[in-house]
DNA sequence: GTAGGAATTCCAGTGACTGGAAGGTCAAGG
DNA sequence: CCTTGACCTTCCAGTCACTGGAATTCCTAC
């Protein structure tokens, strides 16, 4: 299989294949004309990669999963323990974004948003509601 | 006022601040010495910036929003209008991540966590139940 | 005069790609 | 045999918003 058929089968774009060669990810053999050869297993590899990416695994954290997936012998323990930090990362990222969007929907809901120039989102980006700003 | 003086006085480092004058968000006049020396004006705006930032606006966006704030003119309705946008863009974005958190849950959840090798997490990422893959 | 801390510049690296240039390979069609 | 065009190759640069570090200069205190 060449780049171009795995990067349709995989849902990664060729680039982002050669890409993850580049870093070890994947190690395809070379065909007479220097042209990548990619067998199923290659396939199978950048289809998970492409999951876990999507799940939000640093490339990093791709790696460790990566080997743990073809460590036949492993404790699914291990897996179990590298998602769930990955989850409490990602209630972390949540809980930050919905305190951000909570101060700018108070924001935009105080703005009345027509011709005057006085603004409160603006004010408060100046200087949050300490009082004696100057 | 030196660089280290704003960084206090901002809440940014004294690199971010030299980062956003190489970028022009901030024009610092020079000493004799070759310092920069910054005015309280210069503070107020690496202010707004730190904390539009903090608020998750791009620098991109921090440029229009601070030429909207300097501009005793402009209607309050154009910054309602770049608010509301990154506001939907947030909300897009906590929904992929909830999304993205249920899945993840759910793995976690059906992984038995121990020292057996079968893991639903690595089963997952390996090919998602469409049944027939290979 | 010497230590130190803080300022300066410039270069390189981060993460995970993406875009583009310059050139090689292959199958089909004339 | 030659061209066309799709696909492949490599390599370099750019993205975003910084951050780290080296080498050097400046200022203050003792």
């Amino acid at each position: 299989m060449k780049i171009g058929d795995v990067a349709e089968a995989s849902g990664l774009s060729a680039k982002t294949i050669r890409y993850y060669e580049d870093i070890g990810l994947v190690r395809p053999l070379r065909g007479e004309n220097g042209y990548r050869a990619f067998v199923e297993t290659d396939v199978h590899k950048l289809r998970f990669l492409a999951r876990a990416r999507s799940l939000g695994f640093s490339i990093r954290e791709c790696r460790t999963l990566l080997s743990l997936y073809e460590d036949r012998e492993r404790a699914s323990a291990d897996v179990k323990a590298l998602a769930e930090a990955h989850l409490s990362r990602i209630d972390r990222k949540i809980a930050e974004m919905e305190g951000l969007r909570g101060t700018l929907a108070t924001l935009v809901e105080r703005c009345h948003g027509d011709a005057r120039p006085d603004c409160p989102i603006l004010d408060d980006l100046a200087g949050p509601a300490h009082g004696d700003e100057g």
